[in-house]
DNA sequence: GCTGCATGATGAA
DNA sequence: TCATCCTGCAGCA
């Protein structure tokens, strides 16, 4: 299940394992069936990420865009792959191994004037990061009166970041997710970008989400935090806040739920 | 077997 | 703000 971490990684993994290979494409489900015909036994030559957009590119300019939304899924095979299931979207064959995608929001061809409409509607990307970003997440942030954690949700305040990394990055910086937007200070959205290209550099190396500092969990390295220690406040209601001990409180914001410790992060 | 829920996003009202 | 779409799985009968 993505935020942009997951898909920064996907395209990397992607683009290592099949990148340059000429891959036979088809849509088990069907729903994908005439882009599938188009792909079919042309060569993949890159992968890009932006946000939580993926966007391959084929030979002879062809471009696939894929967004994974809430229930997207890739599965990846060197050998023993399984039959595809009703779900699967979108099937590669080729020399690299075996992809199934199942689930997707978006798997569609695109045009180069609809992926500039993407693209233009995505702000600064953490995992992509440049010249200017953090002013423009700033100042894109702190014009909105909406409570700061659904700002921080809005994929044209910044791009990838999802319902786990909004509470944690209200956590670590230590601000109320239910604070209008247009109220945090400038330093505090300078840290909650800096917070963002941090976590989320780490998610997209070890693969998952964890914003526990080992130390404080008491391992060396990221990737070894156990399950149960990897969060701070995402779904830890009624738990004890690791910082403070105080009771983590969940509430709803536009539909999405939100933790966060009272004490650590006063309104 | 059914229900509800999930790291998402859109378009209509 | 609401309805809708996308799939799989845990929890329950």
């Amino acid at each position: 299940m993505p935020e942009g971490h997951t898909i920064h990684r996907a395209a990397r993994l992607q683009r290592r394992r099949f990148a340059g290979a000429r891959l036979s494409v088809d849509s088990p489900q069907g729903r994908f069936g005439s882009g599938a015909d188009v792909l079919d036994g042309r060569v993949l030559e890159d992968v890009d990420a932006l946000g939580k957009h993926l966007f391959y590119r084929w030979e002879d300019e062809v471009t696939l865009h894929v967004h994974l939304g809430l229930f997207g899924k890739f599965g990846i095979w060197s050998k023993g792959a399984p039959p595809p299931t009703e779900g699967t979207r979108m099937r590669w064959i080729g020399e690299p191994g075996v992809l199934h995608l199942a689930g997707p929001t978006a798997c569609d061809l695109m045009e180069p004037h609809e992926e500039e409409a993407v693209r233009a509607r995505l702000g600064p990307d953490p995992l992509a990061v440049r010249p200017g970003d953090p002013e423009r997440f700033a100042a894109a942030l702190r014009r909105r009166k909406i409570p700061v954690a659904q700002a921080l949700l809005d994929q044209k305040v910044i791009a990838g970041i999802g319902n786990v990394y909004r509470a944690e990055f209200c956590f670590l910086a230590g601000i109320d997710p239910r604070r209008p937007a247009d109220e945090v200070s400038a330093d505090d959205a300078d840290l909650l970008w800096r917070l963002a290209v941090a976590h989320l550099t780490v998610g997209e190396r070890i693969g998952r989400i964890v914003t526990v500092d080992p130390a404080e969990a008491g391992v060396d390295r990221w990737r070894d935090v156990p399950r149960s220690d990897r969060l701070y406040a995402y779904k830890r209601d009624d738990r004890a806040c690791r910082r403070c001990g105080d009771h983590i409180r969940r509430t709803e914001l536009a539909k999405r739920r939100v933790w966060w410790c009272p004490t650590c992060q006063p309104d």
